[in-house]
DNA sequence: GTTGTTTCCGAAAGCGCTTTCGGAATAGCG
DNA sequence: CGCTATTCCGAAAGCGCTTTCGGAAACAAC
């Protein structure tokens, strides 16, 4: 199990180191047939060219860092796995590493990224949930290093991207709420430092504008990105003196805390008030009811966004790596029409008889 | 943003090359008062040291690498991001490197393994699901290569690993069921290619030895690890021509999918028919019923495997490093106590009075 | 057969850091 | 004051690979 170098296989073959080195990386001065040569002997031998070695000579590092999203919920980390996958699919193509990062506590965020790129270990970043203005975005393009965003800050100039519409998918979301009859749409969002929720709660206030819908601030709740927190604020909203029928969650977590309020309240979810959520998390299709979101198109976005940091690294403008997908609306169980009756006139339509 | 070398250190403080990096390395041989010179000047000048060059001249990697589950179902991959999340802690104490590598697709696995210790890129390594005898482990153990294991093979001797106890968890969880009443208890396993299958099926069977329960083929149905296939191995149970009162499914994801069986066969789950999970993931609490489960102790598994990793990589024997975490009943709703008459006594008892 | 081109390979200088070895300077001892 | 221990640092040889440069050999043209 002892690795053979470059010297011993260039000795075996009685060559010099050189010459084996140039064969093996397709240097166009090494003749057909030694090349052959060498690379039989090459794996004949089983030699593994040392990385590290490699890395320290030509000053490329081959792989790239995945900086890990700093929110401590859990619940905020359901794609890593997946987008990992991607990521590490699109890099071993190329036989690169995929290194995961995350600041280290306590440490200030962007001395940590200077650190990361001064180190040399990667020759790319790969960055997720920016903030509204990311201050690690800033300092990368300053540094003019490779990168790319997972999402999109408010300014979505001079840096590559992935993003899906999140504002969009609200317009949408507002848009077939509307159609099912509902007027009074509530919202509850995340706060706004992290740039989708802005997105998103523009989206809402799109939609809204687009249907002739008056924004109403009594419609609004926010609250963190959890259950619980879908939960309290969706409490918050129905105990209004004028409910919303329906109600838009930023995320699908929210808004299955939400299907949680409306029920302790003693309605039913989907028919006295409908909820959509946003992300289509699988988790959905079991909740109860089963919960209708703007689903992301998750297929494959690691390895895009592998694809293009890749491309950028080989020198790629960074300004034509910026995609952005759209939302689809799932429907399941959790909307539905708008009661024509309020629990109110129903009452009253009762006694009438 | 250019870097301060070693080289441009030592000029500038008119020392060897050697000296400064001894006085950096806290060699015994350097005074006190020039190691202090050297360590401001080091930071004085941003002085980072370069860890390609450092590993070459070392050999050693200063990283971990955290070997991917291969199976591609997304499903089964809830707690990655945690465990990375722990990982990463953990070896930021000592300012490693964290890699995240998949077997290539269509290679070899051993192979792929090998390549993986001969590369030298990484001084340790995390295994996570191990099959009943896992060719990954046999390898690592007689390469003699530092690593650890999330979860055990059949064979648990000779290597480092971090289980939870799931043969005793459904032992419990069969106690349990019986301590409600129930004595026709269903189990939807896992193919036990992988060992954790194995092991919670024997801890089924151990449960009902335990409360003089005989085994029944008939109660028992394997499926895949999704949703789908809880559901339909449900189903099958269900129909049977004398069905369970209640299901122990070999993880959270088949539970929720066997609530949906139940649900759609006209049953309450809970009520008529009891079930049982295993993981505790947080969808739990929002199920349809909430389900009821056996939690993993989630907490810090990922620092831990990495400790206990390092300590290994210093040379730790492996054996010292076996722990055994015990999972615990989250009771929800979807389990209680046997109805006490079927639908037909029921109906008979309602004659009799 | 001389000069000019190509073709192909060897030699050597790094990349930035570690670590061994030996020796100068200082201290300790009789 | 001479002699052996100590203390502290400089010098140099790598770690395994890449890449530039120059030149020998082989071929072409006149």
């Amino acid at each position: 199990m002892k690795r053979v170098s470059l010297k011993e296989l260039a000795k075996h073959l009685g060559l010099a180191e050189g010459t084996v080195s140039r064969a093996l990386n397709n240097y166009p001065d090494i003749s057909e047939t030694t090349r052959d040569r060498v690379r039989k002997a090459a794996d004949a031998l089983g030699y593994r060219p040392n990385n590290t070695a490699k890395r320290l000579a030509t000053g490329r590092a081959e792989a790239v860092a995945y900086l890990m999203p700093t929110s401590h919920s859990a619940l905020a980390t359901p794609f890593v796995a997946q987008l990992l996958q991607g990521l590490g699919d699109s890099l071993a193509k190329r036989g690169w590493d995929l290194l995961v990062v995350q600041p280290e506590s306590g440490e200030d965020e962007v001395e940590s990224l200077r650190r990361l790129v001064a180190s040399g270990k990667v020759s790319g970043i790969v960055l997720s949930r920016p903030a509204k203005v990311d201050i690690r975005i800033e300092t990368l393009k300053s540094l003019g290093f490779p990168f790319i965003v997972h999402g999109r800050a408010t300014s979505a100039d001079g840096y590559a991207w992935y993003d899906v519409d999140g504002r969009m998918a609200f317009a949408d979301a507002v848009d077939h709420l509307v159609a099912l009859g509902h007027k009074r749409i509530g919202f509850v969002g995340a706060p706004t430092y992290q740039n989708f929720a802005q997105d998103r709660f523009d989206g809402f206030k799109d939609g809204l504008a687009q249907n002739g819908l008056q924004f109403d601030h009594d419609l609004m709740s926010i609250a963190e990105l959890t259950d619980e927190g879908g939960e309290r604020a969706t409490t918050d909203l129905l105990n209004s003196p004028t409910p919303p029928t329906a109600i838009l969650c930023v995320n699908d977590v929210q808004a299955i805390g939400a299907l949680a309020a409306i029920r302790t309240k003693g309605l039913v979810p989907g028919a006295d008030v409908s909820v959509i959520g946003y992300d289509g998390v699988w988790m959905g299709r079991h909740t109860n009811p089963p919960l209708t979101t703007m689903a992301q198109p998750q297929a494959h976005s690691g390895r895009q966004l592998g694809d293009m940091l890749l491309s950028i690294i080989d020198g790629g403008n960074p300004q034509d790596y910026q995609v952005l997908r759209r939302a689809e609306l799932v429907r399941r169980k959790s909307d539905g029409p708008k009661k024509v009756e309020t629990t109110k006139t129903k009452a009253q339509s009762r006694e009438e008889i």
